[in-house]
DNA sequence: GCCATGGCTAGTA
DNA sequence: CTACTAGCCATGG
């Protein structure tokens, strides 16, 4: 178990906790400024949070139905419409997304990231191989990784920018980055959208 | 194992 | 800023 920068408690690095695609998941919708989105619990934790429309949209979602009532999806709303009122959630959320132990050592890296920040994705690498005791890794490695993050937004992979400040891509699409962003009062001057990204 | 495909990067024009 | 190239490494077919 580790705790990120911001209190949020990332279940995956255990052994044990992540789950088998196959196993039963609820979900839950969520309308929010930037449009419907829908949660994702394995009953206990929160498993994947997708907006309408995006990338790799429930990738990680099995066999799953309706589960209105249970207490994961009220904190999670809780702490979206603190986010979307431009403020910083200080909820505990206990997140299990499921991937193999590369993505998730990338995804808790993200979950470090403070609000209002953004990294490069060579930064990233730098502290995977570090994490992972070798000399360097790929960039582009780390880029599928973060683009694959099951749970938009509250793993924060829109923080994620190119080494020039170029705004490459995002699987929510790219105004929805700029977006978030905006909502997190980071200085937007040295990023920029380039004319042609792999994720506009 | 081969091959294609990435939310990549650094270098060169 | 864009366009192209050569590397990069995990992932999925």
């Amino acid at each position: 178990m580790q705790r990120s920068a911001y209190g949020i408690r990332f279940k995956t690095a255990e052994k044990g906790v992540c789950l088998n695609m196959d196993s039963n998941q609820y979900t839950k919708e969520f309308n929010s400024p930037i449009g419907r989105m829908t949660m994702a619990s394995d009953g206990e934790n929160l498993t994947g949070v997708w907006m309408e429309g995006q990338k790799y949209f429930g990738a990680t979602l099995g066999n799953h139905g309706p589960g209105a009532s249970l207490p994961v999806f009220d904190l999670v709303e809780e702490w979206l419409e603190l986010y979307f009122q431009g403020e910083q959630p200080g909820l505990v959320l206990p997140l299990a997304p499921q991937g193999n132990e590369f993505r998730k050592s990338i995804w808790s890296i993200l979950c470090d990231i403070p609000y209002g920040e953004v990294i490069t994705y060579g930064e990233i690498a730098k502290l995977v191989a570090q994490k992972m005791g070798r000399a360097a890794m790929s960039a582009q490695a780390v880029g599928g990784a973060v683009g694959h993050n099951p749970i938009s937004i509250i793993i924060p992979c829109h923080r994620v920018v190119g080494s020039k400040g170029s705004l490459t891509g995002y699987a929510g699409g790219i105004e929805r980055k700029i977006k978030l962003l905006q909502l997190e009062r980071v200085n937007m001057e040295e990023l920029y959208i380039p004319a042609k990204g792999t994720a506009l």
